[in-house]
DNA sequence: GTTCGTAGTGAACACCGTTCATCATGAACA
DNA sequence: TGTTCATGATGAACGGTGTTCACTACGAAC
């Protein structure tokens, strides 16, 4: 059998490169950023390797495998400056800020991880400095750890929520208080009396409300209960 | 042809009771309910009904809106007494938790609403009632209505946390620690460190913790803008 | 008794994740 | 150099999935 066997010849695909669970999850991530999560399949995975479905299974576990090795590259490609005590506060809304877009500009990966968040590498690095951020802050190791789960949450929630609002901007705000204003005032009166609040505030703006909210209430609790203690 | 012309005789089933909307979200949440999200296919349900897949969908608006209308209905549930002013802040306690324990009482369906949260009679009444027990707080209406925003992030975040940490019971915080501890120090010193913080306390007391951080939070911003206004 | 519109049917389409027997290829060894 | 051998790619197959649509049976209205 001298002659090509395939379709596909081998002088198509000369020095077709090995698979390796880099490659995949570039793969996969690239397929995310430009047709989101439910355009990534094993099957579409694979194709754009130009291989077959199985053969991903070998470097990767299953589609949560993989979901969990993509949210880990995304996060990791967060840049973590080394927490400054003089600068802790802005440095948390910049590091929170980053966390947010890179999860945006992957649609989807956010309520993916949600359900099942992964403790690899990246993630944890996050952690570390997250958590070192809030240290530097002041705030005691017990309150740092249970802040950075809300502020986490805050995160993954808020880059959800900008990614249904981002095609087209106003469109879902417009729906919103239309449905809002045409709710039975009887039933629903302080929803129609303060529509204007509810859907007020772009998406940043509540982002940022929300952390600090978040830091000043920790720091509110913590000193009333060094008050306590005196 | 007056024999039976299906494997099912018509005495198997005299009077079949009619397609609803009704009947249909109620049995797609008796399958969530005993064997959770994944269970609650489109053919799944129309089996449960005895009836073809295709037909539910002159009721319900595909899968997607299938689970709007199951989440609509998880949270029709809860109970909404009257916000008090001299009992705010218990009854908000009191009203996230039994949303926290209706999410986690059907799995998934808090992670399949915050992709995309739906808006509908059940979900608006129950903003409603959170947006005005805040009112009820003293929160100005512009306050009220981002904390509720916020509140509703911990306890859709909380019920999938609690999701994941209820079979069984303490595994999933030992193999967290375990990773923890096994991180290699040098590059996770606070990580490694402060472990102990990092697992402690249960998702109820984390739960406590953070609603109350967030609206000590928000009063506290309140009022420091309001002073600084005097 | 007949017509007619509505709603249920179930087959079909195009996917999905996952498994596994088979086989080619390149490296190690004789 | 020739041969073995195992590693890893292959692709078919299994049992699902959501969704659509031509068809048909049925019950109500005339």
């Amino acid at each position: 059998m001298s002659s090509p066997r395939r379709g596909r010849s081998i002088r198509d695909r000369p020095a077709k490169s090995p698979l390796s669970k880099e490659a995949i999850v570039d793969t996969a991530v690239t397929i995310l950023r430009a047709e989101g999560l439910r355009a990534v399949s094993m099957r579409r995975v694979a194709a754009a390797l130009d291989t077959a479905p199985g053969s991903i299974y070998v470097y990767v576990d299953g589609r949560e495998g993989l979901l969990h090795a993509m949210f880990d590259r995304v996060i990791a490609t967060i840049s973590l400056p080394a927490p400054d005590p003089a600068r802790w506060r802005p440095q948390l809304h910049s590091l929170l800020g980053r966390m947010r877009e890179a999860l945006i500009e992957h649609p989807g990966i956010a309520a993916a991880a949600m359900v099942d968040p992964p403790r690899t590498q990246g993630v944890l690095r996050l952690l570390e400095n997250l958590f070192g951020t809030l240290l530097a802050g002041g705030f005691t190791p017990q309150d740092a750890a249970w802040t950075a789960d809300i502020l986490s949450a805050q995160v993954t929630y808020s880059a959800i929520e900008a990614e249904l609002r981002q095609t087209p901007p106003n469109a879902l705000v417009n729906h919103i208080t239309a449905t809002f204003a045409n709710l039975p005032a009887d039933q629903f009166p302080l929803i129609t009396k303060h529509t204007a609040e509810l859907v007020a505030g772009d998406v940043d703006l509540r982002f940022r409300f929300a952390i600090d909210a978040v830091l000043d209430g920790v720091l509110a609790r913590g000193s009333a209960r060094a008050t306590r203690l005196q």
